[in-house]
RNA sequence: CGGGAUGUAGUGUAACGGUAGCACGAGACGUUUGGGACGUUUUAGUCCGGGUUCAAAUCCCGGCAUCCCGACCA
């Protein structure tokens, strides 16, 4: 593998992946700090990024006949307050408006940290037979959760989310959607982010506020921590019933209807930061990059060779386009050709083209890749196949490298000494036999600050006869442990 | 919300209680351009409010903000 060009000023991702990370998401451009604590300014850079996300995730659901609605950001106290666990769970975290139009209100408004109770208040109105079901929604929207500790796209106060509520007739039916968007959720990590993620089930303690049941998708960030990277929940009847959304099945009887609700962040893209990036900054895979491709025009002072590497990189430009590549060319003379090169590379486009008298005469390009900064010469004449196949190459080695990776980063232990050895040393994923006990599972936290992350799905059904690895109770299934972002 | 620290130009940093300086950036001009060019020049700053003092970036008080470490968390 060619060598890492490191960028000046660029924290290495191996000497403190926290300052590397907020370097890189400053100097690639993608957000920056706000003047209100905890809140960021998304760049274009960065919110091309989450319009890929939502131009996938979005044309997924609308073929499963999910449809898109808009619900008020703000929240009446009273109907936040209806579902017990929910208000405990989300109140330390409310934002909350107590004047408006220069008055004290009635009623307090809650600024939404998630809609399941404004929703399901209207699903109370919109279902009435067995007819209407299943209802299926889903908003883009922003939602405001006042946490203590910040941390640029993993966890600012206020983030840009899409989240589905749906409700069904029964349970079978709801479970199906919980896990219809579970899986759009991993395909999504898996094709286009390129990460191999964990999925399974949330253990009580956490799950979400309210919830019968929180499956979700766990990301192994390199320095072993674990980034939960979205949720599906199985809400059962639990806000259907406080808020009355009944109906009449075949028979004539009322019954409640069941729940779900699923959503993916802004946070998605902290994991992708974290999972490709390297010393030189940003790392996109091909499939989700705003620009694949970048053509870097080379040449000297002289007019007439720069004239002609311009008309010859757009040339190429127009085959690229015209083979369905997003490319941009760069044939701005003024700047150096380091600088043009170190800016596109922070950047993490997956490929640049270098284009200068020697290719012009050989009726070719440079390729280099982003991901491991190999070069190869491409002609002219194969570059509507070559690259794009280029790029699906790109595309399918960081995949391959971040299952590997997250497979380097889980160790699976039977004792408590070797998990709280990993804990103290490695810092990693611990596949580990529990019993399933909040209280022992508050104790591993407690000392070794791990919590359970998830049950794997191929692991919901185990029985095995373990011993649990933190009390040495009985134990029938192993879950994966981790310190959590 | 608990513990610690810090607020100086767009950014990063220096200045014993005594002339606010340096680097990068940004602008202009010229020379450069196959991995972050160079010269000349211009630009801009002590978080806010009080206090002590002949004199405050520096000391004291209050506020605000940020960062780090904990508890909380998509």
């Amino acid at each position: 593998m060619a060598k890492v060009f490191e960028k000046k000023g660029l924290t290495k991702k191996s000497d403190n992946i926290s300052d590397w990370y907020h370097d890189v998401v400053l100097r690639a451009g993608l957000a920056e700090y706000s003047d209100v604590k905890g809140c960021m300014i998304i760049k274009p850079h960065g919110y091309a990024l989450w319009e890929k996300a939502q131009a996938v995730l979005d044309s997924w659901f609308k073929e499963d006949g999910v449809q898109n609605v808009y619900f008020p950001i703000f929240i009446p106290m009273s109907l936040f307050q209806k579902e017990k666990e929910h208000v405990a769970g989300f109140s330390p975290e409310l934002a909350v408006v107590t004047h408006a139009g220069g008055e004290e209100l009635a009623e307090p408004l809650a600024v939404r940290p998630t809609s399941e109770t404004v929703i399901t208040g209207k699903f109370a109105d919109w279902v009435q037979s067995y007819r209407d079901l299943p209802m299926k929604l889903n908003q883009w929207c922003n939602v405001v959760r006042w946490e203590k500790r910040t941390y640029p796209f993993i966890r600012t106060s206020e983030f840009l989310w899409q989240e589905g509520h749906t409700v069904h007739a029964d349970k079978q039916d709801a479970m199906l959607m919980v896990m219809q968007a579970l899986e759009w959720y991993a395909q999504f990590y898996r094709e286009h982010y390129a990460i191999e993620p964990y999925i399974g089930l949330k253990s009580e303690s956490e799950k979400f506020a309210g919830a019968q049941a929180t499956y979700a998708i766990e990301i192994v960030v390199p320095d072993g921590k674990a980034l939960q990277a979205a949720t599906s929940h199985y809400l059962a009847d639990h806000f259907t019933k406080v808020f009355g959304v009944e109906y009449l099945d075949e028979e004539g009887n009322k019954k409640f209807a069941h729940q779900t609700s699923w959503g993916l962040s802004t946070r998605a893209i902290g994991g992708l930061i974290f999972t490709h990036g390297d010393d030189s900054g940003l790392v996109l895979p091909p499939k989700v990059a705003p620009q694949q491709v970048v053509i870097i025009g080379i040449a000297g002072k002289e007019m007439a060779d720069q004239e002609k590497v311009v008309e010859y990189a757009g040339h190429l430009h127009k085959i690229l386009k015209d083979a369905g590549v997003r490319v941009v060319s760069d044939v701005d003379f003024r700047k150096t050709l380091g600088f043009r090169i170190n800016e596109w590379e922070l950047k993490g486009i997956p490929l640049r083209l270098e284009v200068g008298k020697k290719e012009l005469e050989a009726k070719s390009v440079t390729a280099v890749r982003r991901d491991n900064f190999s070069k190869e010469t491409v002609t002219e004449s194969v570059l509507h196949v070559k690259i794009p196949k280029l790029l699906e190459t790109i595309q399918h080695d960081l995949y391959k490298k971040s299952e590997q990776s997250r497979n380097d980063l889980t160790a699976e232990v039977s004792t408590y000494d070797e998990f709280k050895d990993v804990m103290a040393n490695k810092k990693m994923f611990i596949r580990a036999a529990w019993c399933e006990d909040a209280v022992c599972e508050a104790a591993i936290k407690e000392e070794t600050k791990a919590t359970t992350r998830v049950l794997e799905l191929d692991r919901v059904h185990e029985s095995g006869k373990y011993q649990c690895v933190g009390c040495g109770e009985p134990a029938h299934r192993k879950w994966l442990f981790a310190q959590s972002y």
